[in-house]
DNA sequence: GATAATGTTCGTAATTTTGCGAACAACGAA
DNA sequence: TTCGTTGTTCGCAAAATTACGAACATTATC
């Protein structure tokens, strides 16, 4: 399915807002483009991408984790961090589905 | 421009961040929605719409409004809220072109 | 086994968010 | 003018977020 297929998808607004909520914060943003540009998959890596310290971005990486955006597996002793991508094209749904809700004859504004 | 188009957008991550946040928590979700449906502007039948207290809607409300997502305009006694189109729809191809640059083929995970 | 490298967890602090009731402001109507 | 309606702002409290360094756990390597 393509993004201009009509969609049958019912928002949770609940789902849609934890999803935004993680994607809230600009270093969590990053490292989604970072994760989601493939240029690496590793914690150092994205680490050294912020200018942040280490103990925050792992913070940031279990939020991500958490609203289901990411997965993260151990490869000692590296950790291993990939777009969730099931979720990702939920996600994308989602945002989409909400945003084209928008009607475009309005009555009540302008 | 429809979703499918190519697009040029450089999304700026701090703006997407902002977008995102101002989307992460579900009553902004259902202000929103509400709005986008054209069910009503009025302060005080998304007031209705909420389970929480008119002080709280007010300040949801001002929230999306600082993050360019709503206007809102005094039409005495009451007070308009409407989506910023032109925000709504920067919003919308910000969202999608990141969502979109998620490669398929990936070297690193899987 | 000792050491180095890699991340997570803990404890803490500062800030922000969320939510409410009460007080207040603005305006239309009686 | 007075009153009722409509929302905003204020003050406060509780909870969540953001961030950091230090301590810890795990594993690879010497």
């Amino acid at each position: 399915m393509n993004c201009c297929e009509k969609q049958e998808y019912t928002i949770d607004n609940e789902q849609l807002a934890r999803f935004a909520k993680a994607m809230g914060h600009p270093s969590r943003i990053a490292i989604l483009s970072f994760l989601a540009n493939l240029d690496s998959c590793y914690f150092g890596d994205i680490h050294n991408e912020l200018p942040i310290a280490k103990a925050t971005v792992s913070q940031h990486l279990k939020e991500l984790k958490d609203a289901g955006l990411i997965t993260g597996t151990i490869e000692a002793p590296k950790v291993k961090y990939c777009i969730h991508r099931e979720n990702w094209a939920k996600a994308q749904a989602y945002f989409n589905t909400f945003f084209a809700s928008l009607k475009e004859k309005d009555l009540c504004c302008e």
